[in-house]
RNA sequence: GCCCCGGUAGCUCAGUUGGAUAGAGCAACUGCCUUCUAAGCAGUAGGUCAUGGGUUCGAAUCCCGUCCGGGGUACCA
C-alpha cells in the first residue's frame, strides 16, 4: 500500500478522534518533505485549524502524536509552522524496494476481459508527400499514449486514417503525368513517398508560375488561381477519379502504393505501428450517406445552391458546411464516415484522436455532429490536441520545402550518434552490426525523448543543431545510465554474486532513501500519465530517477563493498532502477541498450 | 472583430488537487578519469514567474483587466 494512502486514512481517523469531525479525503494534503527538513512525508495542517480551533503548531503536534502512536510506519515527527513532517520507518522503504525488485511488471497493469477498449487514432498522413517533423511529434505521442493506456490496463486499438484521395494527390498525379517521364521509385532509386512528394512540389512550382502569368494578363487573383491550367487539370483528374475512370484509378493506385512502401519504412524506423488502418477512399462515401440521412431526418439543411449545412448556433458555434454545392464531400464528411465504420468494427468505449491543435474547432464540431446524428459515443470523443513544432527559421511549409523531413532527420541523428561514439571510444567491443543497431537506438532515443519530454499541449521549439544533444536531460543520458547499471549487474553475475530480494540492512542513507521514495512513485506516475494523456510526466520522472541514481553511483561503490548485506542492498537498488527506467522508457517507445 | 491556447534564468523546458527559500539541462566559468563506463559527478553565476489588480493564513498555480505571441473563424485538409 502506498504511503500516501496509509497516512491519508490515518489522518482521517486522527481528526475524528481528536476533533470529532468527518473529513473529505481530498482535504488531506500530503507532499514530499523538502530536502532541508527531517522527514519523508509532510502533512499541511492549515485546513484543519477551523476544526481544532488551535494554533497551527499545536494542531500539528496533536496530529503528529496521534499518528506516531497509531501508525506502525510512522517513526517520528517534527513540526515547523503549519507543516507536520513525518518520518517513515526503514522497513516500509525496504519492503517497497523488494516489491519493485520482485514484481516484474511493477507499476503497470494488464488488460482484462472487461477492460475499457480505447481506440487511438494517430499519424493520419496525406499520401502526396513524405512525413515530416510535425508527423513525428504526432506519431510519437500517439504511440506513447497508446502504450500508456495499455500500462493502465486498457485494451487498445491503434488506428491510422490515411487521407489517400482528394485534390492533393491529384496534383502529384498530374505533375507526374506532365513532367515525370515515367519515373518510378525503382528507376530513380528514390523512396516512393519522397518521389511523389517531389511531384507535389513540382506541381506547385508550375501552378505558381501560371498564376503569375495570368495576373500579368490582367486577371484577378481569384480568377488566376482558379483558371491556371494545372489546377484545372488536377480538378479534372479528381472528377475522373470520383467517376471511377479506369486509367485515373490505376495511376492513383500505383502512386499511392509507392507512398505506402515509403511510409512503411519510416514507420518501422520510427518504431510505431497500427492495429487497423482506414483509408479515406473507403470511408468518405459512408460519411456522405450519413450526412444525407441527417438531411432527410431534418438534422441538417440544404441551401439554395444545393450545399448541405449544419446549424450549430444552439451550441454556441456557427454554420458548418458538410457537402459542397457540387455534392462532393469535405474533411468533416469523411470523419463522420470513418467514425461510423470504426464503431461498427469495434466495441469502442473511448475514441482518442491525436491531431494538432489547429483542428480544435474541427473536433468540437465533429463531437456535436456525431451526437446530432444519434451516435451515443459522439459527445465523448477525446481530441488529444498537441502543439505545433516550430523551427528557429520559422514555420515549416511543405510546399516551400522548408520542412524537416522525418527520414533525413533520423539518418542525420544516427550519423551524429556514430561520430560521437567513435570520438568517445565507445562500443568498440561490439560487432559492426550490433554497433549500428545501438547508434540507431541512441539517435532515436535522443529524438523521441526530446519531443516527448515537453508538455504535449504546448508548442515546442525544435532546433536541429541543439536537439542533437546527448548530454544533460536527454534520452541518451538515461540510456547511458541504464547501460552502466547493466554493466554492474553483468560484473556481479561474473563474480557469482547472487542478488537476494530479502534486505537486511542496518541503516539507509538519505540519498538511498530518496531513490527508494522515487521508485515507489512509479505506479502513481504511470496512472497520472494515463489520466492526463501525457508522456512528458513519465519522461521527466525517469530523468529525475536516473539523475538521483547517478549521484548515488558516484558517491558509493556498489561492487566494492565489504559488507555483503550492503552490497546486496545496492545491487537491488541498481537493478530496480534499471527495471523501472526501462519500463518507463518503453512507454515512450524508447529502447534501452545493454551497453553504450 | 469573435473564440481557443500560451508567456517561468540568455536559450530549451520542469514545477504535484494553491503550500515552506521557484527547479533541471544547454550556453559561460571552476574543479574531478591508477577506483563498478567522464555520453558522468561536484561547484560558481544567472529570476519583478509578461504586467496591473483581486480572492486568503499562503498565489508561478484560482478570478478580472492590459500587453505580447500562436492557432482557428461557413464550400483547404
Amino acid at each position: 500500500m502506498r504511503i500516501e494512502s496509509i497516512i491519508q486514512e490515518a489522518v482521517l481517523e486522527a481528526i475524528k478522534a481528536l476533533y470529532d469531525a468527518e473529513l473529505n479525503p481530498l482535504q488531506v494534503q500530503l507532499q514530499n518533505t523538502r530536502k532541508d527538513f527531517d522527514g519523508d512525508v509532510t502533512l499541511v495542517v492549515f485546513p484543519f485549524l477551523r476544526l481544532s480551533r488551535k494554533s497551527p503548531e499545536i494542531t500539528a503536534e496533536e496530529i503528529g502524536n496521534y499518528l506516531q502512536e497509531h501508525v506502525d510506519v510512522v517513526e517520528a515527527f517534527n513540526v515547523i509552522k503549519g507543516f507536520l513532517n513525518l518520518v517513515i520507518n526503514k522497513d516500509y522503504w525496504l519492503n517497497t524496494l523488494s516489491e519493485v525488485y520482485t514484481d516484474g511488471k511493477f507499476g503497470t497493469a494488464l488488460a482484462e476481459e472487461n477492460s475499457e477498449l480505447v481506440m487511438v487514432e494517430y499519424s493520419s498522413p496525406n499520401t502526396n508527400k513524405p512525413l515530416h517533423l510535425g508527423h513525428i511529434r504526432n506519431n510519437l505521442l500517439g504511440y506513447s499514449i497508446a502504450e500508456i493506456a495499455k500500462a493502465n490496463g486498457k485494451k487498445v486499438v491503434k488506428t491510422n486514417i490515411v487521407n489517400d484521395r482528394g485534390i492533393h494527390i491529384c496534383k502529384s498525379m498530374y505533375a507526374w503525368q506532365q513532367w515525370g517521364n515515367g519515373k518510378t521509385p525503382e528507376s530513380s532509386g528514390m523512396k516512393g513517398d519522397h518521389l511523389v512528394g517531389e511531384f507535389y512540389v513540382e506541381f506547385d512550382k508550375h501552378y505558381k508560375a501560371e498564376i503569375a502569368e495570368l495576373l500579368e494578363k490582367g486577371l484577378s487573383k481569384e480568377e488566376a488561381e482558379n483558371k491556371a491550367p494545372s489546377i484545372v487539370a488536377a480538378r479534372e483528374l479528381l472528377r475522373k477519379w470520383e467517376a471511377k475512370d479506369p486509367e485515373t484509378v490505376e495511376l492513383w493506385k500505383t502512386m499511392n502504393s509507392w507512398v505506402y512502401e515509403g511510409f512503411d519504412v519510416t514507420y518501422k524506423n520510427l518504431g510505431v505501428d497500427f492495429d487497423k488502418i482506414y483509408y479515406e477512399s473507403e470511408t468518405y462515401l459512408v460519411g456522405k450517406e450519413e450526412v444525407l440521412r441527417g438531411l432527410a431526418e431534418g438534422v441538417f439543411y440544404k441551401k439554395e445552391d444545393n450545399s448541405v449545412w449544419a446549424d450549430l448556433s444552439a451550441d454556441g458555434l456557427d454554420q458548418k458546411i458538410l457537402l459542397r454545392s457540387d455534392g462532393t464531400s469535405v474533411y468533416m464528411t469523411q470523419d463522420i464516415g470513418t467514425a461510423k465504420m470504426r464503431f461498427n468494427d469495434y466495441s469502442i468505449d473511448k475514441m482518442v484522436y491525436v491531431v494538432g491543435n489547429e483542428q480544435n474547432y474541427h473536433f468540437q464540431v465533429l463531437a456535436i455532429l456525431l451526437d446530432k446524428l444519434g451516435f451515443s459515443w459522439g459527445k465523448d470523443l477525446y481530441h488529444f490536441s498537441y502543439g505545433m513544432v516550430e523551427l528557429p527559421s520559422g514555420k515549416m511549409k511543405s510546399r516551400e520545402g522548408t520542412v524537416v523531413d522525418a527520414d533525413d532527420l533520423m539518418d542525420q541523428m544516427t550519423e551524429v550518434a556514430r561520430k560521437m561514439s567513435e570520438e568517445l571510444g565507445k562500443l568498440e567491443s561490439l560487432s559492426g552490426e550490433e554497433a549500428e543497431k545501438t547508434f540507431r537506438m541512441i539517435a532515436l532515443g535522443a529524438l523521441k525523448y526530446f519531443i516527448l519530454k515537453v508538455d504535449p499541449r504546448k508548442n515546442m521549439m525544435f532546433n536541429p543543431e541543439e536537439s542533437i544533444d546527448f548530454n544533460g536531460n536527454t534520452g541518451p543520458f538515461i540510456q547511458y545510465t541504464y547501460a552502466r547499471i547493466q554493466s554492474v549487474l553483468r560484473k556481479a553475475a561474473d563474480k557469482q554474486i547472487a542478488i537476494d530480494s530479502k534486505l537486511e540492512i542496518e541503516t539507509v542513507s538519505e540519498k538511498e532513501k530518496e531513490l527508494l521514495k522515487r521508485l515507489s512513485l512509479y505506479p502513481a506516475v504511470v496512472k497520472e500519465a494515463g489520466e492526463n494523456y501525457s508522456p512528458a510526466v513519465i519522461a521527466n520522472y525517469c530523468y529525475e530517477l536516473v539523475k538521483e541514481f547517478n549521484q548515488f553511483y558516484h558517491d558509493h561503490s556498489i561492487l566494492g563493498v565489504d559488507d555483503p548485506a550492503v552490497m546486496n542492498f545496492r545491487l537491488v537498488i541498481a537493478s530496480a532502477v534499471g527495471k523501472v527506467v526501462k519500463s518507463g522508457m518503453n512507454l515512450l517507445g524508447i529502447e534501452m541498450p545493454e551497453r553504450m
